[in-house]
DNA sequence: GACAAGTAATACCTTTTGGTATCATATTGG
DNA sequence: CCAATATGATACCAAAAGGTATTACTTGTC
């Protein structure tokens, strides 16, 4: 049986609108905390929480440059997901095999 | 510009270790929501909740059958997901077209 | 050393999670 | 048909987790 690991913490950074939008951000450009801050009505220290748990999804990456530190989108969190939704793919493909099944049945 | 709407309430739904569960055991077959809670230590009240964040996601839907209600997949959920990263995509690509151009423009 | 970015600690409030209890409804047996 | 039973829906409550602001501390660059 081929097993697939659930990317939880992934989904769970992905739950918040608010990491949504700071998704979104990466997505045109690298940002540090302060500039990402200054797109929302949020101290640093707020954002940096968010970005943590962005992180921890393997949803975003930090590099240092110079006295800052670059935060961009990292592949690893999004191909878990894709990953992880291809699999259930297996149901549909099965589900409409069945169906099929029963359609061939009934023409018999 | 292209928008997308973005799947908050399945992405919380998915960001759960028990919601996980629920669906891998919906993967093999419909069941109700006393069998659900037969594979957990949970309580149906408590399983129930769990079903409505998951059909509000749209990852599942009910339909009844005399007294009992069977839950099943919902394709709408897994798709949306899948579209949302699908969307991300573009980034990966643009970055790669990014990169071919200035490894271009340095062999000139 | 001064300044700006980042991080840590704390407190407050909201949301989420799960339990118990209760009620409505549908089925089944007598 | 009526009583007993199983399912599921809902309301209320307590514990845990998550989000935000404030404040203070650290680090790296100039």
């Amino acid at each position: 049986m081929e097993t697939i690991n659930i990317p939880t913490q992934t989904f769970k950074a992905l739950g918040d609108p608010t990491r949504q939008q700071i998704l979104g951000l990466l997505s045109d450009q690298e940002l540090t905390i302060a500039q990402v801050a200054g797109h929302f009505d949020m101290t640093r220290a707020g954002v940096k929480k968010h970005m943590k748990i962005l992180e921890e999804g393997r949803l975003i990456t930090v590099r240092p440059k110079g006295r800052e530190r670059l935060n961009s989108l990292n592949r690893d969190g999004f191909s878990a997901v894709a990953d992880w939704v291809g699999y259930f793919d297996q149901f549909w493909d099965e589900k409409l095999n069945a169906l099929k099944a029963l359609v061939e049945e009934d023409l018999k």
